[in-house]
RNA sequence: GUGGGUGUAGCUCAGCUGGUAGAGCACCGGGUUGUGAUCCCGGUUGUCGCGGGUUCGAGCCCCGUCACUCACCCCA
């Protein structure tokens, strides 16, 4: 036991793991620029405002999940709870509404949201996130959506489903909102008070509710689906065309709800069958409001975040081996100091030239030695001690096959090189 | 914020009706004065989460507390 122990539901990542940590944002990242988007580095907090105008007062996330603290200059900010908010903040402060469109962005990092910890739900947690602005085109909705899909399938998730559904236009929203309250005042009101206070404020998350005696109730409860204006709806089966074009499987899901504000039109969550209760390993959707909530001009966009943490939980669920970090090539095996002097300098020479190389550090026996290069994955080994300077020759051993062979030390180095092409 | 479960070695865990701490794996060393993954032998690691109580005696019983974990709400 040590005396600090890092800050509740704030992850680690250590080795063996952490590779595939890396693995699984190289590969969401990796998709991302084969689509034409550029690098976007945020910082991790920001004035509180910002997030209580763009996410939305009455949303959980704002109301009671925020790390917010005052700085010493007296100013309240907040360390973001998810990127698009701070995301859009940036591209209007550079103006680049104002270039050419549309603008698309990803961006990596944590994310931080003061809850009780579980399974797939931490304090800090890693997403990578897209965003496209400046166009309305159902295309790019389309386009994101197959994104994340080809990340998770390049990762080798298979179970993955999903789900799609649009929440139509701020109209829309408001009249079936109306209808949808007082629908739910009759059937489901005077449970408790938290679900009536949401009935009140927003009546679309009840639907979201997932215990069995609010399922029940509200089994036939009006869509929003029906409820779509000519254009709403239009836009909406653009998406699903491309998307069916693009052979990118989803299931209509007229009971999507999202957390945050922002969200208008197309919304989409992908959920992994596997996962127990955070099922939801990435989701997003259009918020061509969004700019306008945050003091800017008219900016359509559609973005998404994908969970760095929970994909990395549904690959070890599906019991899919992650992409194996890059190891180590050849091993050095120094046998007493001026062998280790030498050995430091090859390694390093090796290093230098874009070879893996490592060596046995502590002085330790020749057996002791060789376990470390066989765990290192080396493929060879160079063992190394008084003897063979003298002689100018050293033994370099393949490890998989156990052959050995002496080689002139003036031209280990190239020699090496040559057997691991 | 609410509820359930669990805290013993680096990891996974055992520990009987209370009698003073164990296994497997891992790690280190030796068997082989210079050759790994197998085998054999040996060794290291513990405030039994923390504090208090009951008792001749507590890992075990009681109270409190903290942490972890799962779930609700909500979300990536």
């Amino acid at each position: 036991m040590v005396a600090f122990t890092a800050p509740k539901g704030v992850p680690d990542q250590v080795p063996p793991r952490s590779a595939a940590f890396l693995a699984v944002r190289d590969a969401m990242v990796d998709q991302l620029r084969l689509a034409g988007y550029g690098a976007l580095e945020l910082p991790v907090f920001e004035d509180t405002a910002l997030f209580a105008r763009g996410v939305g007062e009455t949303t959980d996330v704002v109301s009671k999940e925020m790390f917010t603290f005052t700085d010493r200059g007296g100013r309240s900010v907040t360390l973001r709870p998810e990127g698009t908010v701070g995301a859009v903040r940036a591209v209007l402060e550079a103006g680049l509404e104002r270039g050419a469109l549309p603008v698309k962005l990803w961006y990596d990092g944590p994310m931080f949201r003061y809850e009780h910890p579980q399974s797939g739900r931490q304090r800090q947690f890693t997403q990578v996130g897209a965003e496209a602005l400046g166009t309305d085109d159902p295309a790019l909705d389309a386009e994101l959506v197959a994104l994340a899909d080809a990340a998770y399938r390049a990762l080798g998730l298979t179970e993955t489903v999903l789900h799609l559904n649009s929440l139509g236009d701020p109209q829309d929203r408001a009249d079936y909102s109306a209808r949808l309250r007082a629908w739910l005042e009759e059937r489901v009101g005077g449970l408790d008070e938290e679900t009536d206070r949401r009935i009140r404020l927003n009546p679309l998350r009840v639907l979201d509710d997932k215990r069995p005696e609010v399922r029940e109730r509200t089994a036939g409860a009006p869509l929003l689906s029906d409820a779509l204006s000519p254009e709403a709806r239009s836009h909406h089966d653009a998406v699903r065309s491309h998307l069916d074009d693009a052979g990118v499987a989803y299931v209509d899901d007229p009971r999507l709800v999202r957390g945050l504000d922002y969200y208008r039109r197309t919304t989409f969550e992908f959920i992994h069958p596997l996962l127990g209760a955070q099922s939801t390993i990435g989701a997003g959707g259009r918020y061509d409001g969004l700019s306008e909530a945050i003091g800017g001009p008219p900016l359509p966009g559609v973005g998404w975040a994908l969970g760095v943490d929970r994909t990395l939980l549904a690959l070890e669920a599906e019991q899919v081996a992650p992409p194996a970090a890059a190891g180590c090539q050849v091993f050095f095996v120094p046998l007493g100091a001026r062998a280790k002097a030498t050995s430091f300098r090859l390694v390093t020479q090796l290093r230098r030239l874009g070879t893996a190389a490592d060596l046995a550090y502590g002085d330790r026996g020749m057996k002791g030695a060789m376990k470390a290069a066989d765990r290192s994955g080396a493929a060879y080994a160079v063992v190394l001690g008084d003897r063979d300077l003298e002689a100018g020759t050293v033994p370099v051993k393949d490890l998989r096959s156990g052959e050995q062979s002496a080689v002139p030390l003036d031209t280990l180095v190239n020699h090496v090189r040559e057997l691991l092409r």
